[in-house]
DNA sequence: ATGAAAGCGCTAACAG
DNA sequence: CTGTTAGCGCTTTCAT
């Protein structure tokens, strides 16, 4: 009799493929079989096993699986933070594709190691899951190093890798940015300033080059001044739109280079007393739930964040399944959406 | 030589403890010992191990150290999704207070596994992590007894257990409420209506508990009409707010049973073509950072979500550190936050 | 103070 | 189709 002489009635402590195995009167290695669905097994012996594992109330060691050189199930979602509401959007996506699949996610913020993610990099390649979602705006470049040595498999959130290596998906940055101008200049305005995010973001990057070419293509003069950096935070977007409420020649649309800094704008303007969008146009880009939330609601472009995560998922899935699979690039459309904060330019 | 024959100097594969035991002249239960700070270890044995650890670029296993019964220095927080504010809040806060320990975090969503939660917590207690934070409004009782079976370290977020076996932290939920609508009062509003949480979460009862107290305190006849039930999402706020606005004697102020639904009430009010507050006050409960982006800013009752995060995380550490400690719980202050939303009823 | 050896729960050849 | 046998990387007695 095995150490766990119990009455085989419920567990009284952690029950193993070992149990399974002596309860149902084949070896473990049968057991595994079973469990990890392996086809050449008798059918009577698979029922058998999965009743018993059942009955005794299985849950599979994953820590022991994974050190076995099995799989996890679990994929992994890294990100910077989760206080900006982009990102939350992208975490639900991806948790919405996984419901699909039988894998699990697990999230880990990194916001607190300023760069040092690649720590977080190297346990995951020491297998605490199968695959990686990156969402992280800055990347060093370390990492991406790592995962190709590794051959692990990942995708990229949003985000650009030179080489052509990796998994991406992405929206149209420059395309939205260039039809969300549009959409200002249609309306009549001239003077339209744009909030841009950090250069060392490649989508800010692309949004800043969207506005530019739109204004260029409808031959409107640049003012680099009307240009102001910000870092995609809300406050960033207060302090920019002082700047440029300061100017004597103030704007009469802005184009905030994410919605978070559009409501930055919105309070520097409230603040000024001035309205919007009677005074002052304003449109974002992202559409994060709180762009319903705030008054007036704000027009702004679309890029299906949620999509990004779910399609992030099904791509490294992919991936998963058929390593050899070359690295893709899929990159959604994005959509102006009209609402309450763009009205066009009279007089003036 | 061993198997990992290369000149000793970049790792060209996973780096173990075997390899840095090779390199350092010791056994690797040894270089295990100093890893783990065992005390008696000779000192220039210590120093060797460390140097040698770190040129090699040593990264621990968390599976095999787990399987074999160690720690994995993580710590779980299950939460049912991101989705609305009030989590992120007590998981920004949580992730802080991990800063200063050697703690990291993984997050578990489980909102499509509707009361399976438990899987979760099976293969929690499988040691995928050292402890838990329990951030689940609705729960099902099967978890605790899993835990308390098991001894496994968690504390329950906002969330009460009868059996006074868990470490709770929360916040003061009914004091909370009876503020809120005293506040109200005191600005001469007696018919306040109160959206409610779903009864199934103790909050939402004891926030209702406070409302009905405060009420019969300045003895102001109850009108059950006045009270109605959502969900604690945006959309039951606005339904229920139609509702309210629909009745022939129509409250002069309500207090939604958190934020979003506060929100919910805003979008319904604005609809009819009422304003907030001149014709009608609302004030919410939870002070989640979206109520400073709406306009007019939310009056709220702030309980920090942030702070119940990192004493939550406090609690989990100093209960994995000692395990005989006795369950314990925190009540935070909440405290009623005066912004744009509520002013003073005239006339009627 | 340190080495040897057992074993955590599981997967994956390798035999039959 | 199924059992046997190695480990995966690490912690932990038990010796020395």
């Amino acid at each position: 009799m095995s150490i766990n002489n119990n009455s085989s009635h419920k567990q009284s402590h952690k029950v193993t493929i070992v149990d399974i195995a002596e309860e149902s009167g084949v070896s473990y290695s049968t057991v595994s079989r079973v469990l990890n669905g392996y086809e050449f097994v008798k059918d009577s012996t698979r029922q058998r096993v999965l009743a018993t594992a059942d009955r005794l109330g299985y849950v599979a060691n994953i820590q022991a699986r994974s050190l076995a050189g099995g799989k996890t199930n679990i994929i992994g979602i890294l990100v910077p933070g989760l206080d900006n509401g982009y990102i939350g959007e992208i975490v639900r996506g991806a948790d919405l594709a996984l419901v699909q699949s039988n894998y699990n996610m697990v999230l880990y913020t990194t916001h607190r190691f300023e760069g040092k993610e690649s720590i977080y990099v190297k346990s995951f390649y020491n297998h605490l899951c199968d695959g990686l979602i990156l969402v992280i705006p800055i990347m060093h470049s370390t990492y991406l190093d790592l995962l190709h040595q590794e051959q692990f498999p990942y995708v990229l959130v949003d985000q650009n890798d030179k080489t052509g290596a990796s998994n991406i998906v992405d929206s149209t940055n420059w395309q939205g940015a260039y039809d969300a101008t549009s959409y200002l200049i249609k309306l009549g305005h001239r003077k339209i300033a744009h909030i841009s995010g950090l250069s060392e973001i490649g989508s800010a990057l692309d949004r800043r080059d969207g506005y530019l070419s739109a204004m260029t293509d409808h031959n409107i003069p640049l003012n680099p001044d009307y240009i102001v950096v910000g870092d995609f935070y809300q406050p960033s977007g207060y302090e920019a739109t002082e700047k440029l409420l300061d100017m004597v020649d103030r704007p009469t649309a802005i184009f905030a280079g994410n919605d978070l800094m559009a409501f930055g704008a919105y309070e520097a303007i409230r603040q000024r007393g001035l309205r919007i969008p009677e005074d002052i146009s304003v449109i974002g880009f992202d559409n994060i739930p709180q762009a319903l939330i705030v008054y007036p609601k704000l027009t702004t472009v679309r890029q299906s964040l949620e999509q990004m995560g779910r399609v992030a998922v099904k791509v490294l899935l992919e991936q998963i399944e058929n390593p050899e699979r070359p690295p893709r690039r899929i990159t959604l459309a994005t959509q102006v959406v009209e609402r309450d904060s763009c009205r066009a330019y009279i007089g003036g």
